[in-house]
DNA sequence: AAAGTAAAATAACAAGTGTTATATGCACAG
DNA sequence: CTGTGCATATAACACTTGTTATTTTACTTT
């Protein structure tokens, strides 16, 4: 019959995710991933229509790792949001390219922050309603305020201006919960 | 003599510094600057050694800009770093790709979040020195967690994910700001 | 008016991009 | 063992990028 195939859509598909986590999304190119994966351009090309199927295929294999990301990351956390947020803010800080992608980068395949955070974990709603049942009178607007400290984080994570450790930060999230519940 | 100049240093980097507003950094090319000053690339290349060193003027230009927006922006409000975290989170709003540019975007041109606000305008000091007066105990700590805050939502209006209008802004930066004081 | 000279336009080069046409190689059916 | 058919490699095309070489243009001085 025919020849046996060697380079496999999960050969390329890792190979380009690495490349985003590494180098960032705009440095996948077909020569460098091919380069990478040890082959010719024409093994992606066979599994995958063009680069764009590629780079679509690379964005929901960073969104499942930021699900999984999240998932795996301990529950230390008292407060709502804590423990997302400590999450969101170390993501940001280790996977920088992948961070930029997902919540940053303004590209035709990005999801809305809101959609990216309630993924199949649904963690949000969950937060909210913690947050509900503790009492707090105004669980949506105190989720706003929260986010918008956590992302601010997170961003400087990001690029570098964020040096607190997890305990720190940890702290500092409890205690802005706190401080906004009172406001 | 010679044949006059018609394309000056002022024209080539005021259409560069015009793309980068409106279409982003990345966009700015040779011939697409030459096309919209209605020349070829040829004066670019008199008035400016490469494409790097226009781009660093641009860079400085959107500095300037930056500091220029902040001088003029109305003076509002009464808690400290509330002025300067308006000006920041509209200026994000309204000039996304110079804030990108500015705060955001991992070139090696950047300056680092400190030396931009800082710039001959002296925004941070004079804020921080704000809130000593004002008899808070620890004003760097405060102007930490007031920063992270403001960066959250100067973030999220780049990106379209934050849309409070300027009097709710102002008046969650205030109450932001004395939550974080009695924490 | 003529000439010289700097500015601008045109055209070209090398490098890098996505993509495709063509050639090669290999595993199994006959 | 030999041919068939798919997987791969090689090579090429069209396009975009920065940059430079060459040509044309027009202004100023003589």
């Amino acid at each position: 019959m025919a020849r046996k195939e060697i380079i496999t859509v999960q050969n390329i598909l890792d190979t380009a995710f690495t490349m985003t986590r590494e180098e960032g999304f705009a440095n996948v190119t077909a020569r460098k991933v091919a380069a990478k994966a040890g082959c010719s351009t024409q093994p992606i090309f066979r599994v995958y229509k063009n680069m764009d199927e590629l780079l679509d295929a690379v964005y929901a294999q960073a969104e499942t790792f930021f699900q999984d990301y999240y998932s795996l990351y301990p529950r230390t956390g008292k407060t709502p949001f804590s423990n997302l947020g400590m999450a969101y803010i170390k993501f940001a800080r280790e996977e920088r390219y992948l961070f930029e992608l997902l919540f940053i980068a303004d590209n035709p395949r990005k999801k809305s922050m809101y959609e990216l955070l309630n993924g199949k974990v649904g963690n949000v709603v969950y937060e909210i309603n913690l947050a509900r049942v503790q009492g707090c009178p105004d669980p949506g607007d105190l989720f706003m305020k929260m986010w918008i400290f956590i992302h601010g984080a997170a961003c400087m994570a990001m690029t570098g201006d964020y040096d607190l450790s997890d305990r720190e930060t940890l702290d500092l999230l409890e205690r802005s919960y706190n401080a906004f519940v009172g406001m």
